[in-house]
DNA sequence: CAGTAAACATACATACGTGTATGAATAAAT
DNA sequence: ATTTATTCATACACGTATGTATGTTTACTG
């Protein structure tokens, strides 16, 4: 085939990116095959060796360049939470993550990809290491979030922070799980906003 | 090889069917092969046709044969629960499930298969349809049961039944997921039941 | 105590996924 | 304008998973 310029090429990348994230998502990880992921993306699988060496880098570029720039601010707010009313700043970080869920669907593939990593566990060594890196990442931001809640006195009365930040993410897993299952109709408004709004008052002072 | 007698017969199933569990969960569905799942068995693919046609089918009896005596009480006290003190009676019958993913093994591998049948969607079409009624059922149970504390004046005031319901659901996932991560360490007493009485406790009046 | 059928291993045919090597056509460089 | 380099398709080689066909031994049956 013809050379294309600088911008087709990277079209095909996000073409290739946008495929494989949809297809993890749809099939996981190891039943999706490369042919599938190039055939999605409209091009072939020539196409998809020029951009990746495999598919375990496609998770890590997906992660990299998709994900992150999003989760990034949320993750520094969390992990400086101000000493005055921590707990609105709080309210609003985990809002601001929902309305991403909703809006962006590649960040919430993304972390439902990483959620489900133990799909592909013991066969691929590095993929592994470098998904449970990010699985102990959130679970570091949520306690370190909750120690501060909790310093500030603005976790109630007998509320342990790292119970109540097990339990945040318990939810928020549980939650994503839900929300990408292949069947089912998810609604972010019905299902998933009234849990969070219903644990955040069991847990936070106001 | 030799004919066995029909108690070694059935070894060899029950010895097919624990190595698939672990394999399943470990793994995951589409990495595990069916070589993988004799070898653990300590047996050849030749047996494991014998005894099987299809990896689908294998999660089928797991469920069945392993998974569901267990639950099958549990549902249905959880879907008659007694009019007075129906808390009392939902505690006592999550801290039974509680135990017997801390106990039995395959019970939790069972349950950790179904809710993450959708590593193996779109491919098989019947084997999604077998998991997402599993998955609805849990919903089903859980959602009836609240309903009945709310109709009791169990649940704390201004708690809507299918939200707490939901948010026991999601809970209920992310440990599961937490608790057979191939990674990580995690302890029942220590990340589990901490995170259900306090959940419980915001729900339930007592 | 034959004869049969069952339990499982072995061997084979087929399909498929991966990775690489090659080639074509054209964008970019000089 | 010519050359070079690049983007991607095509083709090939290899490994591996599946399913089936066949064979062997022995438990079961009458």
């Amino acid at each position: 085939m013809a050379r294309k310029t600088k911008a087709d090429k990277e079209k095909t990348y996000q073409a290739l990116i946008e495929a494989a994230a949809e297809l993890f998502r749809s099939q996981g990880f190891t039943a999706t095959t490369l042919n599938e992921i190039a055939e999605r993306a409209g091009v072939t699988r020539g196409a998809f060796y020029g951009h990746f060496s495999s598919k375990s880098e496609v998770i890590q570029a997906i992660w990299e360049e998709q994900a992150l720039p999003f989760f990034e601010p949320i993750k520094d707010t969390l992990l400086n939470l101000p000493q005055d009313k921590p707990a609105e700043a709080f309210r609003q970080q985990i809002n601001s993550l929902l309305e991403l869920f909703e809006d962006n669907n590649i960040v919430g593939r993304a972390f439902f990809i990483i959620m489900h990593n133990m799909e592909i566990s013991d066969k691929d060594k590095e993929l592994v290491e470098f998904l449970s890196d990010k699985y102990k990442l959130y679970e570091q931001v949520l306690c370190c979030a909750y120690k501060k809640l909790g310093e500030a006195g603005n976790l109630k009365q007998g509320v342990n922070p790292d119970h109540a930040a097990m339990g945040f993410l318990y939810i928020l897993i549980g939650m994503i799980n839900m929300a990408l299952l292949p069947f089912g109709d998810f609604d972010y408004e019905r299902d998933g906003y009234p849990v969070f709004e219903h644990y955040l008052n069991s847990v936070l002072m106001d």
